[in-house]
DNA sequence: TAAATAGTTCAAATATTTTTGAACTATTTA
DNA sequence: TAAATAGTTCAAAAATATTTGAACTATTTA
């Protein structure tokens, strides 16, 4: 379940995790994607170090962005899609 | 008129743009408001130096999200809100 | 015309974010 | 069990963003 009531906050976080362009990519990366992919092949995708990748993935989560899946040694990552569905259509309620 | 085809460049301007707790204050003021106030009154109305408020403006103004409008000795500001009306509803072909 | 007001610019100081590489944990494969 | 693999953590370095105050321009008011 997605979460409601967002503070200014909340608001801050997703908007910083978003104004990076290489979390930009990532996330661009992830919308085009249909299925979940590890954080190891998306960041050769992205052609970034591994700690990088770590850093990257962990604000996109913080954030709420993506969503995270850990299968034995590997993590997968898909898009947070009702965050960016809810934040979209409450955007000024949410500010 | 309002800006069409934003690159990843716009985009990240503007998610800076809103990734900072003055940035957004003011926004949700001016969004609460519905006619043009000058610079120095919202930056009273902030608590900020004018200083700051010109450096916040700037980065307000050059990611698209406030209008600016030059009355003599005084600036006059409100938000844009065809690019934010745009963005929201072009968030995904925009990124 | 002098003083006051609105806002800008600049460079220095401060704060925050991002990158880097080495050392680490946990899991899998040989 | 040893070696390899996926990812994390840490602290230092580098890069960016923000704040500050003083000096500035342009306009208005006394």
């Amino acid at each position: 379940m997605t979460k409601q009531n967002y503070t200014s906050e909340d608001s801050i976080k997703i908007f910083k995790a978003l104004a990076d362009p290489i979390r930009l990519e990532i996330i661009k990366y992830l919308n085009q994607l249909n299925h979940e992919e590890s954080c190891g092949e998306i960041g050769q995708a992205m052609d970034i170090s591994k700690t990088s990748g770590s850093y990257h993935f962990k604000i996109l989560q913080e954030a709420g962005l993506i969503t995270v899946h850990k299968i034995a040694r590997e993590k997968y990552v898909k898009l947070d899609r009702p965050t960016f569905d809810y934040y979209l259509t409450h955007f000024w309620q949410n500010l």
